[in-house]
Parts: C-alpha cells; sequence; structure tokens
DNA sequence: TTGTATGCGTTATCAA
DNA sequence: TTGATAACGCATACAA
C-alpha cells in the first residue's frame, strides 16, 4: 500500500498558475484576496481534496491545538470521566487530548510533565498525584507560559486556575444527613490530609458535628489508604478498641464498601445499627444489593468546565494580564439505603 | 509571566562558532563529528537547557510519535483500561497517546480518524462503534500507508492487524461451567450479532449445548442492549411468555445485573433456582452481594499487546511487505457465587 | 571533520 | 489584488 502523496497549497497554485502565497491567503478566507480567485482555490482545494498540514502550521504559529491531560490513573471512573468532559468541550473546537498517568508518582508526573512541554501542548489539566509535594516541575508550567489548569486535586499556586468540588460542603451534607437520620456517634475514615480533598472533607466533618453540638471523639476517626480492605481493617480496628459508633461517614466509596462487608459479617444490620456514607459516586455503589450513600462529585462537568477556563485563558492571553480562576462546584449528596433509616424494610 | 525563550541548535552554534549542522550532528550522535566538538555541544545544550524542537522534527520527518485511540466510550472501565495497556507500552518508547470518542456512533467515527490522520499520527488504534458498516473510513487509513489496529470490536479487513479476546471460547467455558453445575436449561441474553464479539459468544453457547448434548430451545436465546434496563425487561419477557429456564448466560455484565434484580424481586433464588454467569469482569461485578460470576478479558494486557503489535509494524516498514497480524487473547473465567449451586449456603 | 545550502508546508512581510 | 521571499527548527546531501 504505497503512501499517498500529500496535496500541498503548491499543488494549487501550480494548478491555477497563481502563487502560494495566494492560495494560502485564499484558504484563510483574507480580504486580500478576489472573490474569484478566492472561489477558485476553494473549489481545486477541494477537488484535489487538500488538507492543511497541521504540522508545518505549528511550528510556524507555536499552536499545536493539542493539549495535555495528566490524572493519577486513566481506568479510574471518575477520572476517566473528567477527561471525558474535557474532550467533549474541546473536540468541537478543534483540539485532541493527550493523556497521561503519574501512577501516583511525584516523579512520573515531572517527567510526563516535561516530555508534553516538549511536545508543544496548548495546555495541561492536571490533578495532582499523592505524593506530590515538591511543584518545581508545576511551577515551570507556569513559567514557560503555558497555560495550567488543576482540577479536583490541586495544589495552592498563584497564577494558577482550578476546578475543584467543594469537599467542605459534600462532608458537611453527608455528615449532617446522618445526623438528621438520627444517628450521633457518627465516626470518618478519611484518607491522608495532605491531599486538600481530604482535609477539606475532615473538616466539613467536624464544623458537622459542631453545628449540631455534638462532641467530636477522636477514637471515632481513623485515617487510611482508598481500598476496599483498608476498610475492612479501619472497622476491625474500631470494633478492636470497643470505640462506640453508630453511623460512618467516609471519605472513599471503597472503604465504605469494605466497612459494609465487614460489619455484615459480624451481623451488624445496615443501617439499622449502623449507617454508612460514603464519597464519589462511584458506579459500583448503586449496583450493590443495599445501594450506598454517596456524595456525587459530577466528573464530566468537572471536565468541561476545567476546560472551558482553558478556552478563557487562552482568549485572554495578552501576557500583559495573569488571569487565575478557581471554580468550585457543588457536590450531590446521593441518598440511598445504607443510610435511611426510615425508608428500611429489614 | 514572559514566555521563554526557546533555545535552537543555532543558539548553540552561534555560542560555540560551528556551525547549526555540526551541533544537530553532535545531538544525533553520529559519527561524523569529532569527540571534542561532540562533548562540547553537550554540554552546553545542558547549560542552555537546549530542548529538542518536536515539530520541527515532525515536519521533516514525518513521524510525530503521537498515536490516536478511538474508542466508543472512555470512561468504560474496559476501554479506559486498555487505554491505559498502551500507554504503559508505548510511553517509555517517547510516543504519546491521544484519545478520542466516538460515541458509539460511526459518523463521530470517521470525523475523528480524520482528524487524527490530519494531525499526522504514527499508528491508530481502534475498537468500532457498534453502528460501524461502511468502512470506507477505516479502508482510508490503511490506504494512507498509517498503521492500523484493531482492538476488542474488529471487522475483517485485509492488511489490517488486530487484538482480540476468544469470545467464542470464553463463552464456550462459561456454558459449559453451568452444565458442570448441573442447569440444563441455559437461556442466552446476547446483544447485537452485528459486532463480531457478540455473534462470537452466542456461536460458542450453542457450540457448548451440543457438544453436551442439550437442545438449543430458540426462545431461550434473546438478543439486547447492555443495560440493566434491558436485563430486567429480558427476564421479564422469559416469565411472561413462561419459557422455562434454570440459568442466564448474559454476554453482558449489565444485563446479568439485571436480570439478577429481577429474578430476587420475583424470590428466585441465585444460584438454587437460577445461576447466572455475565461477561466482560466489570468492577462491580465483585463488590456485589453475592458475587457474579463472570468471563474477564484483560483489558490492560490487551493494551499492551496492540502497543507491540504496532511497534513491530512500524520496525517492518519497508512498505513493500504487507503485514497483518492477528493476536487472540484467551478470556478467563472467574467462578464467583452466582453460578456455584455447592458452595451456596442459602 | 566541518560548513553550506536546501527542504519539510505554512504564514507573514514587503514589494509590485 | 497578487507575488516573491523569509522564517519557524531541524536534518541531510553535498561540497570543502
Amino acid at each position: 500500500m504505497r503512501q499517498k502523496e500529500k496535496v500541498t497549497i503548491y499543488d494549487i497554485s501550480k494548478k491555477l498558475n497563481i502563487s502560494a502565497a495566494t492560495v494560502s491567503r485564499a484558504l484563510n478566507n483574507s480580504n486580500r484576496v478576489s472573490l474569484k480567485t478566492k472561489e477558485l482555490v476553494l473549489k481545486t482545494a477541494k477537488d484535489l481534496n487538500y488538507q492543511q498540514n497541521t504540522l508545518a502550521l505549528a511550528l510556524k504559529s507555536g499552536r499545536t491545538f493539542n493539549v495535555g491531560v495528566v490524572v493519577p490513573y486513566i481506568n479510574h471512573t471518575f477520572f476517566a470521566s473528567v477527561i471525558r468532559g474535557i474532550e467533549e468541550e474541546l473536540e468541537p473546537k478543534g483540539y485532541h487530548v493527550i493523556i497521561c498517568q503519574s501512577h501516583e508518582n511525584v516523579e512520573n508526573e515531572a517527567k510526563q510533565i516535561k516530555a508534553l512541554l516538549n511536545t508543544h501542548i496548548d495546555g495541561i489539566f492536571i490533578s495532582v498525584s499523592k505524593t506530590t509535594e515538591d511543584i518545581k516541575h508545576i511551577e515551570a508550567v507556569r513559567d514557560e507560559g503555558v497555560p495550567l489548569i488543576f482540577f479536583d486535586r490541586k495544589m495552592d499556586i498563584s497564577g494558577v486556575s482550578s476546578v475543584t468540588i467543594n469537599d467542605y460542603e459534600g462532608a458537611f451534607a453527608a455528615t449532617e444527613h446522618l445526623i438528621k437520620q438520627g444517628y450521633t456517634k457518627i465516626a470518618h475514615i478519611g484518607g491522608d490530609p495532605k491531599l486538600q480533598i481530604y482535609k477539606h472533607r475532615y473538616d466539613g466533618y467536624i464544623a458537622a458535628l459542631k453545628v449540631n453540638n455534638i462532641a467530636i471523639d477522636e477514637s471515632r476517626i481513623l485515617e487510611v489508604s482508598s481500598t476496599v480492605e483498608a476498610g475492612i481493617a479501619a472497622v476491625q480496628d474500631l470494633l478492636n478498641k470497643k470505640t462506640e459508633f453508630d453511623a460512618i461517614f467516609s471519605a472513599s466509596d471503597y472503604v465504605a464498601l469494605g466497612a459494609m462487608r465487614e460489619l455484615r459479617s459480624r451481623d451488624f444490620k445496615i443501617p439499622q445499627d449502623v449507617g454508612i456514607v460514603g464519597f464519589s459516586n462511584e458506579p459500583f455503589t448503586k449496583y450493590l444489593e443495599r445501594p450506598l450513600t454517596t456524595v456525587g462529585q459530577t466528573p464530566v462537568l468537572m471536565g468541561q468546565i476545567a476546560a472551558q477556563v482553558f478556552l478563557e485563558q487562552i482568549k485572554e492571553k495578552n501576557k500583559s494580564v495573569q488571569v487565575e480562576k478557581r471554580v468550585v462546584l457543588m457536590p450531590e449528596l446521593y441518598e440511598r439505603e445504607t443510610s435511611l433509616k426510615k425508608g428500611s424494610t429489614h
């Protein structure tokens, strides 16, 4: 299969006996071309099946119409959905999305960013890895003048826009929902507070208790990684230490699932004996026999808005002004069986 | 934030008072440069923080080190995992992965491919949409001499490589597993046979019955779309028509889940009254109260192998030979509670 | 071993 | 309104 010859503006110019420059102008709808030649060029371009060489254009203009997205893992539903949102918003504008995984590893993250920068992407979207503390590689992006947008997991860097959800409010709503259902000894199984999202969820939990005049019991607060196994271990830990609790607000759906498993295997009734609320609205939560109450993060919307922020940013690229936009989305509580005492029949 | 000036080989050449050509040769480790100048160039390149402009290189060489992946939806676990496999294999070789969604729509698919071709990607990986029948846009890729690799959902086009799983064997194993568990009236809820994967799963089901001397009952065979709702409706349909069945082999985990829901709500016991096997090993299947037996497809591996096939393909690019490689992976049956009569306690 | 010149496909500047 | 030419950054054929 011989490679098809690419047709260039020179092919058109030769065929019409005009200069390539004129062809270029006609193709770009310049008003410094006669209508007649413009139509002629457009017609022959179509006849010859001319395709603009984006590479040459990129070399000349410096714009590639590619953007990079760096996430910890692509096959986590949440991140895949954000990417989908970005893609849906940017694709109609002619952009392509290049994806990279950091595997929750800073060095990888830095490497990916460096590679993206080298590919001359027009912007970078990133959700930082759990191990990211050193931010040199992120500042480098800003310093090169490449638009950078954080989503979900951000860092506080001046001049960098971000789209996050209000984890604090989500956690507050989740906790208050449990309180309203009559639970009073609410435990919190959270994640590493080095990530702002977990810190905020913790804060929201604390605030809801305070507002409702419920004493805070440190022994009911655990910090674990986001796995089913960690959820199982956390409940074992609570029970072993004879900590009293009648509900769990978990910062992760996976941990919540593990907790449910362990509680049921020990004959606790959910939601009668223990109410449970998770976080993220992972797809599996609604397919459980007893669907899990959880806080949804509208990831597709998050991606769409991140993309919109990016588009604004490149529009305002006067370079003299430095724009920074921080969008915070409101999460949504999905009230399902694991926390609804009244609605239950068991 | 002023854009940092990019340093080129000319900057290096000026600084060292040599020609850019020599710099280029030194950078490319040519043996037609003195060791001394080579070292000197390398050193100043590092000092000046020189980064090769991949755009210029691409324009010159025709290679961009970008590959495109077209899938129906990025946020489906299966596809996200395949992409992850591709990315893991190709990233160390300096490639970037550009993702596109067809949204199960041929026109979209054609548009995405055209856009990718225009971006001068070095190869395309694709899992075709359900509505793909016209294959002009796919033949166009081959005709342009761009390496094309099908994964999972392929079409029979000569000269195009593919990586799929053996859906036939997977279905055969699943059905035979049910037979060995003592089920005899096994229903099959399949998908649109226009997609080869569903056709093969149907064939495997039929073959397993035949091999085991079980008569085929057409009334036990349904064809639906891959949703929970379709699974619910399918079971209702079977029951309304008084079709006898003691097991279901579904070509989709979602359909299997819907079927389970409907059966349990009508007080059928699983697996005692009805055994169930799904397909895909979606993450939720193992988190169900009664974990679902299902056929796993090793999507990450599929992506890795697809990437390897691509790498082979570009290596052998003598253009005189036309290579076509068809890799078929063996699926794996995950035997869980919904089909194990003995192991159950209910 | 090194330098000069050219082309990859565009767009932009300057003349005509 | 159009054309000639330079430039984007790199690699390479050819000359020295």
